[in-house]
DNA sequence: ATGTCAATTTACACAGTGTCAAGCAAACGA
DNA sequence: TCGTTTGCTTGACACTGTGTAAATTGACAT
């Protein structure tokens, strides 16, 4: 723990993110996020205009605190297409657990708010350069399918991975994040590649459900 | 159309639909629903309790009206396993559209209403009803991968025909329905069938996206 | 006519977001 | 030392949306 000040719209993202990473994950008002930064409510809107804003720079701030690139390098350094793929399946089923929680919010506020959907779309856009990555290394490769499109593959790899299936997985279904990783990548190996050496033991977990 | 007279909940009801299945689709407010209906805001409370009550009867009346077990018959009639998962995915596939504009609601709410949640869990229950009996069929002929967990495979077929997922693909990217199918029929048969034969052509639609 | 009962309307309470204005206190520069 | 600025507080208010309560209408039976 540093001893320096810490400026308060940095307070402010700090208790933001707790609050969001609580387990029993209310979603929080102005009202919570002031009380738990220790300053009144008006005080947030001088740093941020508004909740949306907030939401959002707080998945900024997270990203930043998560260094989400270091976990992407080995997809970056693999040699084949399908080594590339299931790196990338693996570290970003691994760094979706970090960013539940804001995820969860931005997510809830999508369906009311245009403007939070177009910031959780350009974050998730972000996540589809690495599938494009990983089906254009396959490609190369020629180990996709025969007669594939390339932006067709790369969309269902991106919906593969999305977090409403995570946290369908592991959250509603009560699978282990192993478990999630490990299935995840059997089924984007099994449609997206023709190894299929890799479609053995593609649901046959050790770790089942509760 | 017929010219006996309707009561008043079976109008909101109607009403409602009409809302929420219109193609800009904000997500109606109770205001909006009762001038829709051509009454107060209160009479519609005089019928439903809450708006979380009103949204749940919308997906039961609407269930009413679709009728959605015709549509899964020829599921039940299949003979093999890779027949029945076949047809039971291409019949759920296309309901989904009939039901999108009440799920994307019911949805919305779910994230703060835990009855919402409840309620929209137990619609989606029914349905992973129709991904056990596919997949237990599969079981018995003995055409699942070795080693699979038949409640995980099921976890995982459901997980995979969720509406999020349609969602993502043909709202979000722009799929035709038909692609849709398509690519979820094969993408299921790849993962969970030993019908190696249909790994062909699982992401070649003729019909590319916008 | 009158009582009754359901449907409806007017009015109100409450939570949450966002805005505005006035004041306060510590830091900073002349 | 005296202004000035900066960051925060307090308090009030407008607005939207949900949900509750009391008063009102209207049809229908007695």
């Amino acid at each position: 723990m540093s001893s320096e000040p810490i400026d308060t719209p940095t307070k402010i993202l700090q208790a933001t993110l707790k609050l969001l990473e609580a387990p029993d994950a209310k979603l929080p008002t102005m009202s919570d996020i002031a009380r738990a930064t220790g300053i009144s409510r008006q005080a947030v809107y001088l740093h941020f205009p508004s909740r949306t804003d907030l939401l959002v720079a707080a998945t900024r701030y997270q990203d930043r605190l998560n260094d989400i690139d270091t976990g992407l390098a080995p997809s970056r350094g693999a040699r084949s297409g399908a080594e590339r793929l299931d790196a990338f399946v693996t570290a970003w089923g691994n760094y979706i657990p970090k960013i539940y929680g804001v995820a969860r919010a931005i997510m809830a506020v999508t369906d009311t708010d245009a403007e939070a959907a177009a910031a959780w779309n350009t974050r998730m856009q972000d996540m589809r350069e690495g599938c494009s990555a990983a089906i254009s290394a396959l490609a190369e490769d020629g180990t996709l399918p025969p007669g594939t499109d390339i932006e067709q593959a790369t969309d269902l790899l991106w919906t593969i991975l999305s977090v409403r299936n995570w946290e369908n997985l592991t959250q509603t279904c009560g699978w282990s994040q192993d478990c999630y990783i490990a299935t995840i990548r059997g089924m984007a190996m099994a449609t997206l590649a023709r190894d299929l050496g890799a479609l053995t033991d593609v649901l046959a977990c050790t770790d089942p459900p509760a």
